[in-house]
DNA sequence: AGGTTTTCGTACCTCTAGTTACATTAATCA
DNA sequence: TGATTAATGTAACTAGAGGTACGAAAACCT
């Protein structure tokens, strides 16, 4: 049910909803989810304000599309590497190669519209919010099957399930951060090849029970 | 020369510049620097507006001077740490511990207000950010450095040293950020040791080349 | 054609941020 | 006492944000 009924009562609408996600999505992510208002986004699209807040009922709806539409186009990605069956330092390898893409030559803005939203949960509305929570705990879980399937295959340090989920989250906000401040991809696959290698394999000495 | 003079011509001064300062600071620590206005720190201290724009020039020129602070006051325990001639275990986890303190007895926010403002550099005016610039290399350096002593006595694991400088920086702003967001002291403390582990000693099976 | 329905967009409102003009106050000096 | 100096704070201003009231427009149905 509920499909996309066409009534050809009233006025046609010409208000383009992707469009206007699209933009937003580009804007937030290349300037910074906060620093765009909305008549700047209505500005580039065309729109009018109440056009805008008849389909998105405020800035927090629209926020709320748009990182809908991001995780679509750049959290599913990464998730799909991890839920293919590939070896544990494959996927590593994929998971390096991906975050480190150049984004110049493929016209994607630098760094993660998820994480500079999270560093700016502050200002953002109840609705974003809640699906940054959704999308955290969904990469989380990614990441915890993939290590537990890794583990199960003893390819896998000797590291807690959930910290070491944990630790991959924090490599990928750094590294993403540290696009976005400029750093050569090279270097960054180098910090992540630091970091993300001790996950295969080897057992580590033991570290401080403290 | 420049001494403090204290001239007692003219209508004696009543802000203190320091208490401005100082609410400033744990304002912007505790809600995030973007987050607080001129006038919540003019309520919060007593002091008018044009009180506060004659004594810092403006917005920026406060965050600046506060930042200035927060570097003394929060950021030079941690290089301190560093410069202290310890062993690399050792300092490796003093580092954790100071990261990971209990931070509710101390009455002291969660996360580093350093961390945060790279995140909002965006939003942030020209001096704050040259500050901010400045504080970043100051810590790379003392990473560095740090680094460099203790593979000159053979205790770092193989990896380059500015890419390890990067690492530790990567693994500080995750701790922070994860405080912040309300992870337990134990889980990062987890993390860190995760993370840092990797630096000490051992020859790790080399990351593919790529 | 005239009513109905749905969307449209101009022009407004409110609120808050950063910022400043200016008259006032409180001290010292002559 | 009155001039000088240096700080004070009230009360504004400007700009831009999020958000909306409301009449016009564009389709349909009878």
């Amino acid at each position: 049910m509920n499909e996309k009924t066409t009534p050809k009562r009233g006025r046609p609408k010409t208000l383009d909803r992707d469009q206007v996600v699209q933009v937003a999505l580009m804007q937030y992510w290349s300037k910074g989810p906060t620093v765009v208002s909305i008549s700047d986004i209505c500005g580039l699209t065309g729109t009018s304000k109440p056009g805008v807040y008849r389909e998105f009922g405020n800035d927090d709806g629209l926020k709320a599309s748009v990182l809908e539409t991001y995780h679509r186009l750049a959290i599913q990605p990464l998730i799909d590497i991890l839920e293919k069956d590939q070896s544990t330092t494959v996927t590593i390898n994929a998971l390096i190669d991906f975050m480190t893409q150049d984004r110049t030559e493929l016209n994607i803005p630098q760094g993660c519209l998820f994480v500079m939203m999270r560093a700016h949960a502050q200002q953002l509305g109840p609705s974003t919010c809640n699906k940054l929570q959704e999308a955290r705990r969904n990469l989380l879980d990614t990441y915890e099957a993939w290590v537990m399937r890794s583990k199960s295959r003893g390819e896998f340090a000797d590291i807690p399930t959930d910290i070491a989920a944990l630790f991959i989250d924090i490599q990928h906000g750094g590294a993403m951060r540290m696009q976005r401040e400029g750093a050569a991809n090279d270097t960054i696959a180098s910090v992540l090849r630091s970091a993300l290698g001790v996950l295969a394999m080897g057992k580590r000495a033991g570290a401080r029970t403290n």
